[in-house]
DNA sequence: TGTACATCAGTGAACGCGCGTTCACTGATGTAC
DNA sequence: TGTACATCAGTGAACGCGCGTTCACTGATGTAC
């Protein structure tokens, strides 16, 4: 087979180096992120992110190759902090499971509250069956959240002070479903609780979450 | 401002009546049910609904005039029955609060798993922002059935059976975030639990979320 | 410093493709007598 | 019953359009001397 002579870049020499591009480049992943986060990554045109990164249509294939490439550089540089960010604020909880359950309500509520576009990209690309990103994302960041996670729910329980007769992985799914969906389902939020979700309101969702939540699994001692 | 002439049939006359044409309906509907909750509304395409239903690609426009038309069918022939059948479980509960929280959540356990497709189709199209049938299914269901919840829980808190300190309106989102979620996020189920979910399956959550959230909801007494 | 030239970040225009939709047409099924 | 004809359920082929992608090209920015 012949070898395809690469279009893009890949040398240095004497001749102008980097421009502004910068910019440019932030502005296309924040215009892809969402829109792939708002119609999901199938319908969402590369021509409509650059008409709103003001931008070239040819730019997003320049830097990003194709656009699973945009995609890809979207989960590097913007949904990657975030996810280290969550990961860092269970793990500064310290070992105590109360303490470590209450950094993740907390922390994740407020990542979501201040990035709505987050939960609608992971449940339409990672959750969902078809999802584009799925394997990538589980493998890279929702196995490790899941472990943890799981971790933390065991040491409750062989402290005492977590219910012991509920299984953890299903501990664990209670947990996620009461953070993560009050943020996919924004308008049956708006519907049941009257209000759209702002951070004020994340917080008190999060108080509420793990009222309901640690009271449940709390061990009766 | 011209009357458009209607291409599609209307009056009745002496000629030849109906033909077989119940059954490519039918097959048109569920290959749509299929496609728009696997891909999205927005990323189906005629073509492949009609050729996974084995069925001319014009057929989809002669049935039902367009895109969205043939979207509102789905909602009417195999959404609307399988709320519809929730309502009727949740109200022949009676007017016990518990009874009718559990006959909730062992419902739509149940109907998720026979119905994988819904909670998809549902996440993508009516509790997104930019889902498709947003307004015309919170109008016809959800409402109903998050009020229908609201009222059930209140009723509760009045009886003393639920805890009266939790704000209604949270409660009923805790609820259906348990509920909901799994069906939402098979992959993740598959990999926290480690395990696709089956009808059998499917029970056991429905039990371990009635068990952690009513040890949260319900009084202490 | 000034000039000639090399580099390469970024682009305009065009590519083939699949989309939703249209519509003139087909032909089996019915009625009329 | 047999024949002529009307109906209309369903279709094949084509429509314009926006998609992701490609690539020859531009021209500002650098180096070389």
């Amino acid at each position: 087979m012949p070898i395809s002579k690469p279009r893009k870049p890949l040398p240095r020499a004497p001749g102008r180096p980097a421009a502004a591009g910068i910019d440019q480049r932030e502005a296309l992943l924040d215009a892809a992120r969402q829109q792939f986060a708002a119609v999901g990554f199938a319908a969402a045109s590369l021509r409509q992110i650059a008409l709103q990164a003001q931008v070239s249509p040819a730019l997003a294939n320049y830097y990003f190759n194709d656009k699973p490439g945009l995609l890809a550089a979207v989960i590097e540089h913007r949904v990657a902090p975030l996810v280290q960010e969550l990961g860092a604020r269970v793990a500064a909880a310290g070992p105590d499971a109360i303490a470590s359950i209450e950094a993740f309500v907390h922390a994740y509520v407020g990542i979501a509250a201040r990035n709505p576009w987050l939960p609608q990209l992971i449940v339409r690309e990672v959750l969902s069956d078809q999802g584009v990103l799925r394997e990538t994302f589980v493998r890279r960041f929702a196995g490790g959240m899941t472990d943890a996670l799981r971790a933390v729910v065991a040491r409750g329980q062989a402290g005492g002070q977590l219910r012991a007769d509920l299984d953890v992985a299903r501990v664990v799914m209670s947990l996620i479903s009461l953070c993560m969906f009050p943020f996919i389902a924004t308008p049956l939020v708006a519907g049941v609780l009257g209000v759209a979700i702002d951070e004020a309101h994340a917080r008190e969702l999060a108080s509420h979450h793990l009222d309901v939540f640690l009271s449940g699994v709390r061990s009766a001692a």
